[in-house]
DNA sequence: TTTTGAATTTAAGCATACTTAACTTTATTA
DNA sequence: TAATAAAGTTAAGTATGCTTAAATTCAAAA
């Protein structure tokens, strides 16, 4: 049975590949969840045993194609609870990530179908993350890169943001910087790995570690 | 802390006083949660210990201030997820009960004052159950009876069902008897405590389990 | 007042999902 | 290739919230 831990596990080994490109690994898996390294080996141990996930002790883990059905409907229930949230209720895009994170545990599919519904069948929860329709397909999604990995001078579109940080969202909302703004590079400090852009005419610099939660699609010209 | 399991426990025995008059005894409450009596008795230990109920060994249990304003918190986000279903999402009032079930433990004050809000702070939920206010108040509700003890010939109107049987309200939206029709009991048979009452035009007899299950108050004429 | 059956509690045990501490494996580097 | 540090696993223990079985208390009838 999928218990809430066990989803949380499943959609934590699946976020880490779907971010990072890799499979996911005990350390990562901890850190993630904030458990310790300890309580990721015995659940591992588990979610393998029930065919939810293929692991080889010290090798990291992957989910079988059951574990990642699994993944997706958690993942589908969190971004339609945001999505519903900030147009039916209008709270706030940085405030929906942890409510979601809650009610994704305790949706039934009927209820979650009616919010699709509701919603009419949107592809983008308010981060720019695709939403994993109830067949268990996912929307195309444009090809994305991190800031911190654009070029001086190119010109892209801001269309996703790493939900799970409330104070990054908050200040991007107060400095103007939302979803589908464009903008320009208009330089890169090798000193501080820091980014300059341009945008609705304002000018400012983003620390690396901010520009490495900020995924944006270059824009053609 | 309040964890899911208390917040049902302290819910149920606020309900089984409400709903009776009389405090709840283990038998009662483990029949409601569907647990063992051992189960009861355990946790009345533990929520005695926190304050939250006055419990003297044999003798029944009782909630203090603070354990009911616990539940009165729980059942007013259960309550107000009903109407929110109801009215946001076109969800039938014969449906919401088992999904608020569960969404009345993931909900922040901040997401349920929202729901509150969008309502436009209502009294009453979907099957005339008073919603308590975030300041731990009850709206004033009618007077109410059972239909079981209503008098022959006398007229009334349907203002509460107890909303936790499916079925019961699926067969009253068939029959179309709906939360606030005017009816008349026009018979009341001792042989099985059936009730035979008319509304909108049609006469029908309602079984005696029946009319334990559904509140009305009387019409001045 | 004693008996008896229902209600209740206690005791022992289990599953889940954590923890810390000790130990093992792996990968790197010197 | 051997040392070492990081990553990962195992073992033992904890809290929660259940279970069943046995023991106790209560209340009502004989």
């Amino acid at each position: 049975m999928a218990t809430i831990s066990k989803e949380n596990y499943l959609k934590t080994i699946f976020n880490y590949k779907a971010n990072s490109g890799v499979n996911a690994t005990t350390v990562k898996v901890a850190q993630d969840l904030s458990v310790s390294n300890a309580a990721i080996s015995e659940m591992a141990k588990k979610l393998s045993e029930e065919g939810l996930i293929s692991y080889k002790k010290y090798k990291g883990m992957e989910l079988t194609s059951n574990g990642e059905k699994v993944a997706l409907k958690v993942i589908r229930r969190h971004r339609l609870w945001e999505l519903f949230l900030v147009k039916a209720l209008g709270i706030g895009w940085n405030e929906v990530h942890g409510e979601a994170e809650r009610l994704e545990h305790h949706t039934s599919e009927f209820l979650i179908d009616k919010i699709d519904e509701y919603l009419g069948f949107p592809d983008f929860d308010p981060h720019g993350h695709p939403i994993p329709k109830k067949n268990g397909t996912i929307p195309k999604t444009p090809k994305v890169i991190l800031l911190s990995e654009a070029e001086k001078d190119n010109v892209y579109e801001f269309v996703r943001v790493d939900d799970r940080d409330s104070e990054l969202i908050n200040y991007l909302i107060r400095i103007g910087f939302l979803l589908n703004t464009e903008l320009t590079v208009v330089d890169k400090l090798s000193f501080d790995n820091s980014v300059t852009i341009s945008f609705n005419k304002k000018t400012l610099s983003m620390s690396n570690k901010l520009t490495k939660s900020i995924y944006v699609k270059a824009v053609k010209n």
